[in-house]
DNA sequence: GATGAATGAGATTTCATTCAT
DNA sequence: AATGAATGAAATCTCATTCAT
């Protein structure tokens, strides 16, 4: 391993530190996780997290929603129609999808334990997901009638159509999430090309 | 109030303290409540616990998921098609999706803890949970199957199309049990006619 | 020793928590006591102390302080000058300084404490010590004026005069509290004495 | 600012650690404050205490009521009559009176610290300071028979009479550093002079 | 049936101190 | 001369659980 100097090495724990939080609030709970549990994961002495973040659970808590979250949400912000504006219909939506799907399901940890500990923040980031996800379904829905204008699919209530896709993935995402599935397909590609196809005969029809 | 007889009581003080549980295991999480929050709700004593749960905190937690699993079980298996087989199909769809949501939103809270827990139980109701899903949804199909034999939708994939109209209740339902809203719509059965309909346009054209 | 019941056990060992806890406080310090000492002393385990005093060392410093000195506060008030009125000016000198002195040595511990951790207190009892001097002076001073009308003692600022007294008394206490002795005398009742003597040889002149 | 050669520097800081080191124990206590408070105060590093004090806190504990205490008894030793010899009694008192004071108040904070801790040093400062106390009585004791001789003053116990009007200002210097008054006299000099003349008035009779 | 005093393991947190840089 | 990352012992406090009454 390269020789790290003093700073990059302070970094590295302190990175550490929120690395492990994250997998194991994710994996037993906030409350369920000692803190010795992490300072011996990244093996440290138990004080070095109040070194790094001298509110101590709570705030290693704070920090991880927070600096996570933050990049969550101005990644989906870039994520721009334009490049999807001339794909045709199907792969255009399984794009979307597919990007949603990645921003979530790549970071499941932290989603598990937005999820799970909702009501110990100060549901700020709720809200901010709830937010962020009503923004999608409208950008989705203006996708659609930009479509519809050119005679790609059908009249109907666009708001609901955009509503209907992502309730089907939210739907797996959850299953995810929370290891109750309702779906057992194990292959996410193949679930949301399955969903977007029969999602579109309907809408072509 | 009238003179309960001592069995009464008992069965009474039981009943109390699986209530209170629920509810704050829901609200606090499994970990985050302690017992003595529950005994002091139901103005008893710290032993009282142990004198109807041997097992403690853990054994309220099982017998809570347990009881309340298995009534809901019941319950779901006895809906029946019968009822709605001579139904128009928008008042079919409605009842379908009406008596489901009343099942689980009946009680939020043990969702909730199913959620919130699912490490800390075996998996066993995740498990059970997600079979009686994908039971409704065939059995939806299988409705739809029934309709399009009469001609009064159109032929396509219909375990999708069952799923779809599942997924697009579920994701409102995830939203109650979670906090994180994707639809802001406060009025339940406006919320579900409006899925209905729309869902239903498609398959009609 | 007599079989206690269950109330009178708590009590005693609420008692004795309080007693060990000023004590030790006196001896070593609010912050210089761990509250291990204080339960290892009574032979109990860690947690009993919170189960007495919720809000552990901080309300155990409370109580302390506020219950024992309350106590004091009631006890000086009490202490009328109908009972010297007709003693000797010299014996009535010796009863009122006799019965301060018996007051506070009495507790030395608590004096102790109230003096050394004076800024961990909201300054209340402080304050309240400084109030029950200043109405001790004046009523010496109201004693000293009606002995002036028989004809006892000379013409002076009698406020002063019972300062005076009181200051040479407090010193002594102040020695004994604090250990910083100006007056190396070891006999209580013959320092009084003497003081007394000298004083009144002055008044009297 | 001028350039400051290392050696300049180092004793800065030095000085400026002892220095705040004697006001954060004087406000919270020896064991009340924790070593990152001093090193946080002058900027520094958490090492740097070690580096001039490698006894750690002790250390500086002990350095700081040495050092200041041996300036202390120095100061008062020099103190004279020679240059009070020749006033007259009352300016005589009230010079010896505002010397001892000014001396005293001058460093309140350790005082207090002394007081405060006096269980903590080997109780030779407090020796030390009794010593010095009953010295000082009795320099004052010579003085007065003194002035005896020259007729200034009646005949009485000099000691005893020394030791009175030590005390009363002393009364006064406790309440200043303990916080708990019995004379709520704000003005120093109006208090000695109040004490002076009555004392004085007493002892021309 | 019910109580609540008591326990003690374990959780969170603090802090004096060390030492490589 | 100075830093601050790291330590780990110890302090405060919590809480599930037991049990005599």
């Amino acid at each position: 391993m390269a020789q790290l100097t003093r700073k990059e090495q302070a970094t590295a724990t302190r990175e550490k530190l929120l690395e492990t939080a994250k997998n194991l609030f994710a994996e037993m709970g906030y409350h369920g996780t000692p803190v010795r549990a992490i300072t011996r994961q990244i093996q440290k002495g138990d004080g070095i997290l109040y070194h790094y973040f001298p509110g101590g659970k709570q705030e290693i808590m704070s920090v991880l929603l927070r600096e996570s979250f933050e990049h969550r949400v101005y990644e989906i912000k870039q994520l721009t129609n334009e490049t999807i504006e001339h794909l045709p219909m199907r792969e255009a939506l399984l794009a979307i999808m597919g990007k949603i799907n990645e921003l979530f399901l790549d970071d499941l940890d932290l989603m598990r334990i937005l999820f799970r500990e909702n009501d110990l923040l100060d549901l700020e980031e709720a809200k901010q997901l709830s937010v962020m996800m009503s923004e999608r379904v409208e950008s989705i829905a203006d996708f659609l009638r930009r479509r519809h204008a050119k005679g790609e699919i059908r009249t109907m209530n666009f708001t609901l159509a955009a509503r209907q896709l992502m309730s089907m993935w939210m739907q797996f995402t959850y299953s995810a999430i929370i290891g109750i599935a309702v779906v057992s397909e194990p292959d996410v590609v193949a679930y949301l090309e399955e969903m977007v196809d029969f999602t579109l005969s309907l809408w072509q029809a």
